[in-house]
DNA sequence: GCTAGATGCTAGCTAGGCTAGATACATTTC
DNA sequence: GAAATGTATCTAGCCTAGCTAGCATCTAGC
């Protein structure tokens, strides 16, 4: 259930047979890659024993540190696309687990500066810059115009896959 | 809030300056690559007024229909991985949206055979081949060598990141 | 100094997971 | 071939993490 199923559904006209089985292997690959980097986030959220959206919201708290900027509820509502009530309890949440602090904000008494506490910090940091220590190794043991290729690759799949206006998405939900 | 923000986690050392930066590139390229199939799977789901995991069973149909194999409930909880009472209800969803039938099993009476219905199986395979088809495009706009060039990148890449012994892991959502 | 707007909190709702247990059928065992 | 065990699905009831609505507090523009 698991080998290229969606292969059928594309019009390979004009595309060589060995050429094909070429490109499927690169679709594999990247498949394979988005496999994992799931499989990783999901492991660690088990790890951490927090939500998707709680881990956001502390990957935000720390970019906020690094940058010396306040971190608010509101700040954090907008940048996780969540409503004001349910980032209140996501920080009793995440206060409740020793995660966060609210303290006053230090220039609007109606806010709150949210803070991540020290060892919660330390221990997404190392883990966050583990991660990411590592894809940054990878892509530095390709040469120059290797990475190039790769560059070039991904921002023309990204434009290629990019919503367009003739774009009727997915369905029309009408039974039968 | 965007730009690398994780960027000042990573030992760099033995890696030249010009190359950091290029490597960036790189990073932040697979990370709109990510954020762009992201959007994409939102608006498509938006659009079919469904969550992920009764997208995910849609497409688990339509693969089964391609290859003549009855699907079940049970089935379905597997590869999805959620338990028999959730897939009911998912099913129950399903069928009231008119996306799937719930027939009797051809061999096993205990057992139901979940079907897709035509309209929506018609819908999602169009959206599924458009997505894939340009994918496929973009992978064969290159030449054999620049293929390969990329598949040992992904695959270096999958394999420098996947999950270790000496994990304690930590979630990352990534670059961008 | 009043008022419109911003900020975070509470109350109460919903969607979509879960476990436990019921029921119907299938398979194995003696 | 009857009994015991296993499998497939459904129902009942719970939990988490979203949501909207409404409130108290504070800021800032006039």
């Amino acid at each position: 259930m698991a080998n290229d199923p969606d292969g059928d559904l594309v019009d390979r006209s004009g595309v060589a047979p060995e050429d094909v089985a070429h490109i499927s292997e690169l679709m594999a690959a990247l498949g394979e890659l988005r496999a994992t980097e799931k499989r990783i986030a999901e492991a660690s959220r088990r790890y951490m024993q927090l939500n998707e959206t709680d881990m956001m919201a502390l990957h935000y708290l720390i970019v906020c540190t690094n940058r010396d900027v306040v971190a608010t509820p509101g700040g954090l509502a907008k940048h996780l696309d969540i409503s004001s009530a349910s980032t209140t309890k996501m920080l009793d949440r995440l206060e409740r687990a020793g995660h966060v602090t609210r303290e006053p904000h230090p220039t609007d008494r109606r806010a709150l500066a949210v803070r991540i506490t020290p060892g919660t910090h330390l221990a997404a940091r190392e883990g966050i810059g583990r991660q990411h220590a590592r894809r940054f190794h990878a892509a530095a043991r390709l040469s120059r115009r290797e990475r190039d290729v790769v560059i070039r690759f991904l921002r023309d799949m990204t434009r290629e896959i990019a919503p367009r206006e003739d774009d009727r998405p997915v369905d029309d939900p009408g039974p039968g």
